[in-house]
DNA sequence: TTTTGTGAACGTGTTCACAGCG
DNA sequence: CGCTGTGAACACGTTCACAAAA
């Protein structure tokens, strides 16, 4: 099996979350033309995409909806519940908790922490907010979102690692160093924005203000 | 001027926020060779990016720390302000509002829009909640931020569209369509985790519990 | 001598186009 | 005939390596 590339890895949630989306509609057999539809991707893209894992499809026929969800499931580790941890109970710490998807995909938020004293015993949702240095091995978490000021994040990552945390979503703008086994993964929302900017500085090079009447 | 990739914005991103810290500093010339350091990028990367807008460096020298900040500002369109709306006045819009750092870099949060009654009169910030109904091109929106269930995201991206608004940050998990002069930016919480969780199941197949004692 | 700017070489991901199989 | 699976062609972004300039 080659490297599986990021891009593809993107592709392979989107196919999954179509499967469940046509799977409930009770459809039972589909395309990789069907597949690549709804995004902008080729049939090709979504053919290659899968090939890397085995072959899922039947000549003539297309791809049966269960098995191909069964099998992408497992391709992306969505057959395991995954211990997420969140560090930094502001504001988009406190949003990721809220939001219920998580759960039913998976992903179980079993601790949060925070640095700031006023913080630590609160609870936030069924949680007890905890300082980061309680966190031990023994919690057993796999992946932790930083979401703490932009200063704290390295030592976060830092102490992550050491507890064992092999995945890290990075929402603070700043690139982390963390060894090899630990994976990191970065959200930048300043970038986003700053490359909006730059897009709709690009369209119209003179008029700057607002779109053509 | 060729076709500017993703990837070489958002260097520019790093870059421009390098040379901040750096002036901060009192710095005045740096190396490509400094600028990529701290990103995971090699200096010929540095330079081949620049080169797409201009020649900014002294050959021997290195570039003047706030001349090439003002021309990546300009590149990226931060020499302006951008009006800002979002839609969705939940837990991610909510928090996204919180956040100061926008404001600073040229992003003014200028409305806020919920769909639901009873948000709707609500204030958030300085802001009052208002109905998408009411959104018209005399607000003058340049980028909206898109925070709603996924299920109305691309009603909501119509009608921004249709009110005149250029760019969208859409952190609805669903690909939206929109007109050629709009751009679009996803940011997609679960497929992030999804990539994670890949990340992690490939790493030590067998072993899937925790990291090693 | 130092460091930029850039064509050329390289590597990687995408698309093409068709053989293979149902 | 349909549609998958895949080597080959292609496109594009990155890195190399060196000429040009300070």
């Amino acid at each position: 099996m080659p490297r599986i590339s990021e891009s593809t890895v993107r592709r392979l949630s989107h196919y999954y979350r179509v499967l469940e989306e046509v799977a409930a509609e009770g459809q039972k057999l589909i395309s990789s033309h069907l597949l690549a539809e709804r995004e902008g991707i080729t049939s090709a893209q979504v053919r290659k995409d899968l090939s890397y894992f085995g072959s899922f499809g039947r000549r003539g026929l297309g791809y049966q909806v269960d098995h191909l969800r069964t099998e992408i499931r497992g391709i992306l580790g969505l057959d395991r519940r995954w211990r997420v941890a969140v560090v930094g109970a502001g504001h988009i710490g406190s949003a990721l908790m809220a939001y219920r998807g998580f759960a039913s995909q998976g992903f179980d938020v079993v601790a949060v922490f925070d640095s700031s004293p006023a913080r630590v015993g609160q609870s936030l949702g069924e949680l007890t907010i905890r300082h980061l240095d309680t966190l031990t091995r023994e919690d057993a978490i796999d992946m932790a979102v930083i979401s703490t000021p932009v200063r704290a994040a390295q030592e976060v990552a830092d102490v992550l690692a050491a507890a064992g945390v092999r995945g890290i979503l990075n929402f603070a703008p700043r690139k982390l160093k963390a060894p090899a086994e630990v994976t990191v993964r970065a959200v930048d929302m300043t970038m986003e924005f700053e490359s909006l900017s730059f897009s709709l500085s690009q369209a119209r090079p003179g008029s700057r203000r607002r779109a053509a009447d």
